[in-house]
DNA sequence: GTTAAGTGTCCATGTATATGAACGCCATCC
DNA sequence: GGATGGCGTTCATATACATGGACACTTAAC
């Protein structure tokens, strides 16, 4: 490992996470790197262009090279160009956001936002990143996995974001049996309260790393809900079958 | 500056650039780093999931750390908060795709695309970048600068992306001249064929460095275009408002 | 079968970096 | 006004890295 490399994006990283700019010495208490060390690390970082300062110098944030270098690696992906056709079909079908992600459920490759009002001031963007327990998405990925593997992906401590999160292994491996058997996870409110997500693997890979989810108002009654789950299920299987003809690996 | 983080950023830059993944030799050739030296950073970026490797080892493309980290430079963003009503508004209104960028015209904040079928294989992100002179988003923000600012902004030659692409520093000052004239720029296939797109500056800064423009397909007709124009100049206005009203700087 | 050019990997050593401590600056506190 | 704690900055020296060259391996050419 080169100590400034591994440094250098631990920085990026903590800025980042960080909902605010952080100081030299923030970052220093987060990172525990010495300020000296950090001093000459920042000021390269700052003239690349790939943090931002606040005139003041005393607040570092991520700066727009990040953004530049790290949206790229939508371009690189092989299934999403195929995706992108269904994603926007089943969008325009319920007329709800729809999301489409890869590995552990966290980092959304691409976004159908809906039509009409939006409920909330989160920035709709790809790239945001819950924990797998927490999200229909993660859920649909983490069914595919042993239970062994699912406890040897998330950590110890479940962390709750809201009061219907799934906090215990036990009760998450039961949830994770049910996706299984019937196909489709469902997530309501356990990530964002008031929200509800329907999510459904796409299985072209043995374990699936794509999942599909569609994200609702939490009191959508259960005969649209039903509607959309068929909707998931049905544009699901459409994009498995494009990405097989496409010999997508 | 320290060499192995601007290697580090450099390297991500390199991948992040190209179109393909890339072979140790063939960043060695990119970057002009020794063959040894970039061994040694890749394996810390591989093993910190900032580079993917293809599993042969021999093709290295931008790893989904970097999309994560990245992405966070929108969250950081003051004004895009409050902007994104009306580019959901403005893209319900005029039924086209609505995007919303900064500085030279370059990276693309936020992306609200319109219903119904696409038109190409283009995967639709935030954090694209055309260089400023061949996009409207990009004259739009060119007109707040002096002649002299946009040619040391611009290099010495304007790279043409088809044939109605404005090569000359000429004609591109004349054009942004036109564009403050009116307060709107128009791009007419001048960046991607098929494709027209109308932008006005947001100034709620002096020079605004941020614009809204809409792209629609290039045959529409000149009564559908003005429509669009007229939208696109009230819903900026009305976002003008609103970040004075906010006191975003 | 031999050559050539491609790949990743390893190692010793000269060079570049990391860093503790000291410095200067500006608030705030009492 | 002296103390305290925040900030960024600087420098000598110990430490870690950069790198040319050697190596092993695969593939393609002839």
């Amino acid at each position: 490992m080169v100590k400034s490399a591994e440094r250098t994006v631990r920085i990026l990283e903590t800025l980042a996470a960080s909902p605010d700019r952080l100081s030299l010495s923030e970052l220093q208490t987060q990172t525990g790197f010495p300020r000296s060390s950090l001093h000459a690390l920042m000021r390269t970082l700052v003239e690349l262009k790939w943090v931002e300062t606040d005139g003041a110098k005393s607040a570092f944030g991520i700066g727009p090279h990040a953004l530049l270098t790290g949206t790229a690696y939508l371009d690189k992906d092989q299934a999403l160009p195929f995706a992108l056709e269904t994603l926007d079909n089943l969008r325009d079908e319920i007329g709800h956001t729809v999301h489409f992600a890869r590995r552990d459920g966290a980092h959304v490759l691409y976004l159908a936002t809906r039509e009409g009002r939006r409920t909330h001031r989160v920035i709709p963007r790809v790239g945001r990143r819950l924990p797998a327990h927490v999200t229909a998405l993660g859920q649909a990925l983490l069914a595919q996995l042993t239970y062994d593997e699912v406890t040897d992906l998330l950590p110890d401590e479940l962390v709750g974001y809201t009061p219907h999160t799934l906090t215990e292994h036990g009760k998450l491996a039961k949830e994770l049996e049910q996706v299984r058997t019937r196909g489709w996870a469902l997530e309501s409110e356990q990530g964002t309260p008031g929200v509800k997500c329907v999510a459904v693997a796409v299985d072209y890979r043995i374990p699936a790393t794509d999942a599909i989810s569609c994200s609702m108002p939490a009191d959508l009654d259960d005969d649209k809900l039903d509607k959309v789950i068929d909707a998931v299920i049905r544009h699901t299987r459409k994009l498995i079958a494009t990405l097989r003809r496409e010999g997508i690996r």
